[in-house]
DNA sequence: TTTGTTTGTTTAAAAGTTTAAGCATATTTT
DNA sequence: AAAATATGCTTAAACTTTTAAACAAACAAA
């Protein structure tokens, strides 16, 4: 073991006690001013020259600037040996540009948004962007903060995953020309710019291929939002079911609460597999229902494909694990990540740029879960 | 369909094509100045008084600073009809202070480290603090870009999930006293503040626990890799065999490339499994080691935990759909967080406080896949 | 009446960067 | 020789906020 290193029993509280809300318990005190990094004034004195030169200099502006070959070189080093870093914060103070972009999904514990969230960061880099992010958690109130709180950090511009009743927040932002684009969610009231894909196309598709299979009887479970996606899915669904002449039986869909997903989920599946309604397949609304759907199909020991047929929208890791891989349509998150971050520089760059929606194609991975109820192909 | 939104059909190309490092390809016009937001300055002028006034009435020091009551709401309401939100960006330049902290995980799509950063996130919100956050990707090269990019930015402190070969990074944020916690992973050679579990005993727990169950041929897959948490658990694991007077067979441990993990998992399953070496059980190094080995595991219908008991550290969603849900040791995320959180505020508040390793309990939850040769309890 | 205190406000400097404009000298062009 | 241009550097203002110090006016105490 580490000597110099106070090994300490931490007296740390048992884990998994999440929920309740809880105030600041340590009060923590008052940051000390950190020690001070050396700036282009110290370079300058060091030298007894002025600012701007070094400024130039650093900024490989000597040309234009003048700047003499010798003095250049004696700056270069100077700011070397100093181990100098500009001050991206001053800088961004004078530019009002702080090549900063905020981030806001709906869920990062949700691995669709975790895998964008990457895309974003890394793709941001590329432009020298770096990026502020934020979960909220599908709460409206959330939102707004921090919304508020990246806002008034300056952040150039956002990426969105929009929770539900934020249309507001979203006008504000409008309104004060911070420019945005949404990913995923969006708003038919809202002319703004957008990244996603054609859900209502994507689940007619999908209802498409389960008929194909030989499934008739085609269950859907959406979250209980008015959040135009997830309308858009059911629609896709309701109008796939009525072309292919299958009875549309009400019961057949199920509306997932949010904070009550496992209760909701538990219901639905066993209101759907009842003899009178017996469903012998499932389109789920996303990965996370899917998740939650899975796990009482799992204790249930309903098999799948054969009991029941099953697809959903996004993938997820753990779908590689359940007795049958699922099919589902694929939301490619490099697509979307790259769509938005391009399509935000631009708008950056040009704030009168037109709004645009750009779709990105959701591919439909078969698997075993669709295979149909013959057994063995 | 909405009008005046321009809906058009989007020429992205296929996703999955990562990768090859690839550079800007769009050219993006540069940033143009976006407009500007109400400053202290502009209620100042619309109420012919001096900022500073504003100032101290905005940031709730009336008393201290004897301003009217009369012009203090005067100022209140004027700035609450521009709709003034304070420029963080100049207030940081002022104090030297960005209340805002840098988060560097090793790899974001690992739901450990996703998990963490939520908690964080959350935490650091609680005290007002933002978090920037980065993935290095365990690559040494890009956590020195993302600590530097960060370090720019004037952040205030430093919570770091290590890559490989960093200690020469944050020796140097040591150097230049930025305030840092190490999480997870840590360092023998530095004397740093950090949050982790004791791996060490966490191993040693683990192989008691699959002995107990009557498993005799323990194997172990770890990252090929020479940082101290992934050695401290192989650790653990050989002196559990030796304490149990276990043959330690050298070809029971399999070293896992980050590069190559699916190459090496498979050959090390292949490997053990051989009639001549035969392990009954395998502890995993980590969460994405386990969902890599199950896959093989999958593949070659090996049965859980009659032919072979699994353990890993770290949960994963997906274990649950394993067809023997997972047992394993559990690294609570809102332990570390909390933890990294408070004992980095407390470090940029006095930076001289003494370096402390805290350490975090990991359960160990047993599940079905450590139920035991003998099948049916 | 002088001195002292209270009240309400302004001034000014500071943080680190950028950049247009200015000012000498020296060199070239007419 | 005068005018124009080139070279190498400095000055100064701006971005927004904070806060110590100064100032003026009104009032109270001596």
């Amino acid at each position: 073991m580490k000597k110099g290193t106070t090994i300490k029993k931490n007296t740390i509280k048992e884990a998994g006690k999440k929920g309740a809300s809880k105030k600041p318990p340590v009060k923590i005190p008052a940051p000390a001013k950190s020690v001070k990094k050396p700036s282009m004034r110290d370079i300058a004195a060091k030298l007894g020259v002025s600012t701007a030169l070094v400024s130039y200099v650093l900024n490989g502006k000597e040309k234009e600037a003048r700047v003499g070959r010798e003095m250049a070189s004696r700056i270069r080093q100077q700011a070397e040996q100093m181990n100098y870093k500009p001050n991206l914060i001053a800088r961004s103070l004078q530019s009002g540009k702080t090549f900063t972009l905020g981030l806001i999904v709906a869920d990062i514990a949700n691995p669709f948004f975790s895998a964008i969230a990457r895309v974003i960061e890394d793709e941001a880099k590329r432009y020298n962007y770096t990026v502020l992010f934020g979960s909220c958690d599908e709460k409206q109130e959330k939102s707004g903060d921090l919304i508020n709180i990246l806002s008034n950090r300056q952040v150039d511009g956002f990426i969105i995953a929009a929770a539900e009743h934020t249309e507001s927040q979203l006008e504000k932002l409008s309104a004060q020309n911070i420019p945005f684009v949404l990913i995923d969610r969006y708003f038919n009231s809202l002319d703004v710019h957008s990244v996603r894909i054609d859900n209502y196309r994507a689940a007619f598709e999908a209802v498409g291929h389960l008929i194909h299979h030989g499934y008739k009887r085609i269950a859907m479970a959406v979250y209980d939002t008015g959040l135009q996606h997830m309308m858009d899915r059911k629609r896709g669904w309701l109008d796939a079911l009525k072309k292919n002449n299958l009875k549309k039986d009400p019961a057949l869909l199920g509306a997932i609460g949010f904070d009550s997903t496992e209760k909701d989920m538990e219901k639905f599946i066993d209101r759907i597999r009842q003899p009178g309604l017996a469903a012998d397949a499932i389109l789920f609304g996303n990965n996370m229902l899917a998740l939650s759907g899975l796990r009482e199909i799992s204790r249930r020991g309903i098999r799948v494909p054969e009991q029941l047929g099953v697809i959903t929208f996004d993938g997820n890791p753990a779908f590689d694990f359940f007795h049958a891989p699922l099919s589902y349509l694929h939301q490619p998150p490099e697509d979307i990540g790259e769509a938005a971050v391009s399509l935000l520089l631009q708008t950056i760059a040009n704030p009168k740029k037109k709004k645009e929606t750009v779709f990105v194609k959701a591919p439909l991975v078969e698997r075993e879960s669709t295979r149909g109820v013959v057994s063995g192909e």
